[in-house]
DNA sequence: TGCTACCAAGCAAGCGCTTGCTTGACAAGC
DNA sequence: GCTTGTCAAGCAAGCGCTTGCTTGGTAGCA
């Protein structure tokens, strides 16, 4: 009796994300199976992953997820959770890093990118991106706020932009109009291909921004 | 005995898309499954369409759709063939308008943008983009043609405007941006809000290219 | 009579998920 | 130092259901 007996559900700590803990105590276990899951989801689709698929990547028996989620759903909760919490911490300190307005919001740019593109986690944003409609409304309404603190924080950054006369129009549609660019990368960006995510974060900057003139 | 005996296979036309009759002579209950395979596609994703669900929208048993076509991946096949040939058509037509480089290209952002988000076969379009990747290799060898004839039409009407001094680049990386942007409309455009088609591809062409000067 | 277009029924495989049980690690009691 | 109890973590088996697809038959039209 070291606990304080959980919640009544006999097994499975279910809850995570409202965990106290940073990381790292995380069972190991569980985060392979969301790695796993994640990287599956990406490459296959929700639907067309199977309990299978996710526990055979992580050497279980099919029914051996279970003891660490309560059903697939959650599986997909756990990595779009892990993806948009990710991308916004890491874009929020772009935003934040007290640089000059274009090389900040070059500094999101890159930030984005390397979320989406990039080796660490990467399956779990993209996973966000086109997986989140298989979540049920409940979960999916649980996203939204952060996604819109997400959504506003591009917001801000071109208001900042268009304030110091960088660019004509900071309106809401340009902000989709740049998230799509963004978004879209994941169709086409090959990491062992010619371009770099600094060199894309450069080049978008360039096109919403115009070259920096050198004064 | 009007047709010269097609492959040996008993039933099911299953060819199509590569019939000589424009459309119109098909036979009405096939095209209305296309319809609503498309319409499933797109809601509810390629895996998560069951048979069942097209076979339903048709008014129809599960088993009979299998008589117009030999498998349900035929089904998207068909499905995503109509999509990108009414896109290719729709922004060619735009594309040899005749007109001046700025109102060509906004015509052709229209014209992509009609096809995704308009009302005649906006599924088609949208399965397209998100769903080929379900596609088995040999049929998704079999658009890689259409496609890149598709992005090299993008790709010249980026050159004319460059030529003509109205962009600054027109690099492949810009023309993905720019498909990034229309395409990911998607996710975030609804047919009964605030904005309609025209403005989207007038606000997308100002961006790319500036207010238009009077002279 | 023959062909088109469909239905009624169902098959084999695979699905998400549950159940009862095993195993290894660790701590408490004697 | 050995037993005993507990717990996390997983396995083996399989349940009920759904899936894509098949098959044999037939109504209606030409």
């Amino acid at each position: 009796m070291r606990n304080p007996a959980p919640t009544g559900s006999a097994r499975a700590r279910d809850v995570m994300a409202t965990r106290s803990k940073p990381a790292a105590e995380e069972t190991n276990r569980r985060a392979d199976i969301v790695r796993a899951a994640g990287r599956l989801f990406h490459a296959k689709g929700y639907s067309a992953t199977t309990i299978r698929d996710i526990a055979g990547a992580v050497g279980m028996r099919s029914g051996s997820p279970f003891y660490h989620f309560k059903t697939k759903q959650d599986m997909l909760r756990a990595v779009v959770l892990e993806g948009l919490t990710a991308i916004s911490t890491a874009v929020a300190v772009a935003a934040h890093s007290g640089k000059s307005p274009r090389a900040t919001f070059e500094a999101m740019l890159r930030a984005h990118l390397g979320q989406l593109l990039g080796v660490e986690g990467r399956d779990f944003a993209a996973t966000l991106l086109h997986e989140s409609r298989h979540l049920d409304p409940e979960v999916q309404a649980e996203l939204v706020e952060l996604k819109d603190r997400y959504e506003a924080m591009w917001q801000k950054a071109l208001k900042d932009l268009k304030r110091a006369g960088l660019i004509a129009d900071d309106s809401q549609v340009a902000r989709l109009f740049l998230l799509g660019a963004l978004n879209w990368t994941v169709q086409w960006y090959r990491p062992d291909g010619s371009r770099t995510i600094e060199q894309i974060a450069r080049q978008l900057a360039d096109l919403v921004i115009g070259k920096p003139q050198r004064l």
